[in-house]
DNA sequence: AAGGAAAATGAAATTCATTTTCAATTAGAA
DNA sequence: TTCTAATTGAAAATGAATTTCATTTTCCTT
């Protein structure tokens, strides 16, 4: 697992967050052999090949459900399955990605991780730098809110990106 | 300079964004000095030393004013003062930024770039991918927004990031 | 003005996540 | 089964960021 410190910029002061604490939120079996299906459909669509290794990837990140690195995922699928490389999880995930079945994500400690969602849905984080958690939310006067600013410049905005990092109820709690 | 290809995670496609256009907002001599005062006050009052070197790399940096990578800011200084090394650039920019002259920006190209800002000091940035000048913004109500967000987490914001990407006023008239 | 300790410098080496290479293997169409 | 293109995985390469270390410089103390 990855223990993350992060360097925060202002106060020259350090932090850690750990690995992904988050309530899991592992899709279930049905969505998961159901997202399986689609995929299977992409890559024969695409002339691309179904084998056992991209199966047991796509199957135990499915099941992971969150915000996962490559390194860790590998990880998770070598305990069971010796013989997968990392660079087959590498690589499936960067598949996943530009096939619109998952999404990268780099926050402040600067590792790529990936949590299986479609493009087009769209999200923003709240990072705890007490527990390393992970909270998601979606809020529509915020986006309206950011393409009024975009508009008075002109701006016409394609993605944005939005993290606040602070610390979760029960760091706050904890630590005071 | 750094011609940065910027990839995009959702539609698999590239693009990529020039050095930064920005019309400079290089500060004036007098605040430039200004501030080379201020920071000679900090090194000395912190033992650190006053050199050549410094003196001459935060003189370019605030002369240049804007989102640079230690990377340019050698090129630049190199060009007239061939014995400075990168090395020392690097180190600079992170004593700046340590010592609350400087804020560290990622984004999303992934290198590192500097600003002369002091810590305290907060806007966000809009970032065009045809012609990568980087706008910046404040925005109260937004900054009240993000914190009604958090709190309905019970979530306690220390920073956050926020960054548009897509065209600006010249480049959507251009492209269309 | 020396002298000396601590800090700074810069070339080179190291780190570390990410990405690519390449030879061997495998999927799946014919 | 055969053939071809795709896939795999170990190892190498990449590249920005950071550290190392021998040398030089600053600046405080005699
Ligand atoms: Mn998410
Ligand atoms: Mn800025
Ligand atoms: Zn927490
Ligand atoms: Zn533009």
């Amino acid at each position: 697992m990855n223990f993350i410190f992060l360097d925060r910029t202002c106060p020259p002061r350090l932090t850690f967050i750990m690995e992904n604490r988050r309530r899991h939120k592992p899709a279930c079996p049905r969505k998961v052999s159901e997202k399986k299906e689609q995929l299977k459909a992409f890559l024969r669509q695409k002339g691309f090949k179904s084998t056992r290794q991209r199966d047991i990837i796509v199957t135990e990140f499915l099941k992971t459900g969150e915000h996962i690195t490559a390194e860790d995922l590998y990880r998770k699928i070598n305990r069971k399955n010796r013989e997968i490389g990392f660079t087959t999880v590498y690589r499936t995930l960067k598949l996943l990605t530009k096939s619109g079945f998952a999404t990268e994500r780099l926050f402040a400690d600067n590792l790529t991780r990936y949590e299986p969602l479609s493009a087009e849905d769209h999200h923003d984080h709240l990072i705890c730098l007490g527990c390393g958690s992970i909270m998601e939310f979606e809020n529509l006067k915020m986006e309206r809110l950011q393409k009024k600013i975009a508009d008075e410049f002109g701006f016409c905005i394609i993605t944005h990106k939005m993290e606040f990092y602070g610390y979760c109820r029960e760091c706050r709690d904890k630590c005071g």
